[in-house]
DNA sequence: TCATAGGCTTACGTTAACGTCAAACTGCTT
DNA sequence: AAGCAGTTTGACGTTAACGTAAGCCTATGA
């Protein structure tokens, strides 16, 4: 991709800042992940890069989408999840046959979400007590 | 598990609530989950039950971790993830050796679980932004 | 007494999410 | 010209978390 990065380095003198194209192992190393997963993310539809010839070009939107993905990821999402997940995002600029169907989906996105949060909130609050106790005994007995 | 649940009844009778022991097949219908998952569960070290003969009998102690168990879950945290948590409870009553340790362990995990908050609290506040898009849309066009 | 309903173990099957080569094709750099 | 770095498409391997039988034991109700 060493015709890209030509083209980036250019991009970067004329606008300073922001670069519009990516290449795969731009992504990789930003997000800390392997291009594989990269690919792979490709093969399941949530990531849908052009091409120059073979080689895969990335634009801001596919790396606003891996964000998102990462992020899903980190919620302990599927990627089935995430694809739902995303598709949300895209109906809002897209005009959406059904609102009311998208805005059902997105309830129940929320409601799941919601209950996510109760969860981590009581292990927070768990975790936080049983630190103070541990906190407390090495304090007195050692 | 008959001769169990006979002895629940009994048990039911005179103290009036609180069963005290649980059957496979009680703790697997009360959580929604499959007496399969429950000995999987065993096998990874994460319940305990005791044996009557060849049966699994489950006493408050494992339902309690169960409870912990599916909340990890529900988080997106692993088995072994979750082991290490149940750990963290685990020592509160013993004496650990190193409360030190512990305490790193528990604020390790406690700031992953921050980092989670932060994501869901994005996330969700996103989820409603693009909510309300689509609502208004459906009020104005429709 | 026989069937039926669980329970137990053992073991192979399955899905998700990549990891890990392999083999071949660029485009530079030297 | 040769080599290296980076990319591509397969294709097989791997780990986690169970699902799904198969075969066997046992208590209980008809």
């Amino acid at each position: 991709m060493n015709a890209l990065k030509a083209k980036e380095r250019e991009v970067n003198k004329v606008e300073v800042e922001k670069p519009e194209l990516f290449a795969i192992a731009d992504l990789a190393k930003e997000f800390g992940i392997s291009t594989r997963a990269i690919r792979f993310y490709e093969t399941k539809g949530l990531l849908q890069p052009e091409r120059v010839g073979n080689t895969r070009v990335f634009r801001r939107r596919d790396r606003a989408r891996l964000i998102l993905i990462l992020r899903g990821k980190r919620l302990g999402f599927s990627l089935r999840d995430i694809q739902e997940y995303l598709a949300l995002y895209d109906a809002d600029s897209s005009q959406t046959a059904q609102h009311t169907l998208l805005i059902e989906k997105i309830d129940e996105r929320l409601a799941l979400l919601r209950t996510q949060l109760d969860d981590l909130q009581t292990t927070i609050t768990e975790l936080t007590e049983i630190r103070q106790l541990a906190d407390e005994r090495l304090r007195t007995s050692g």
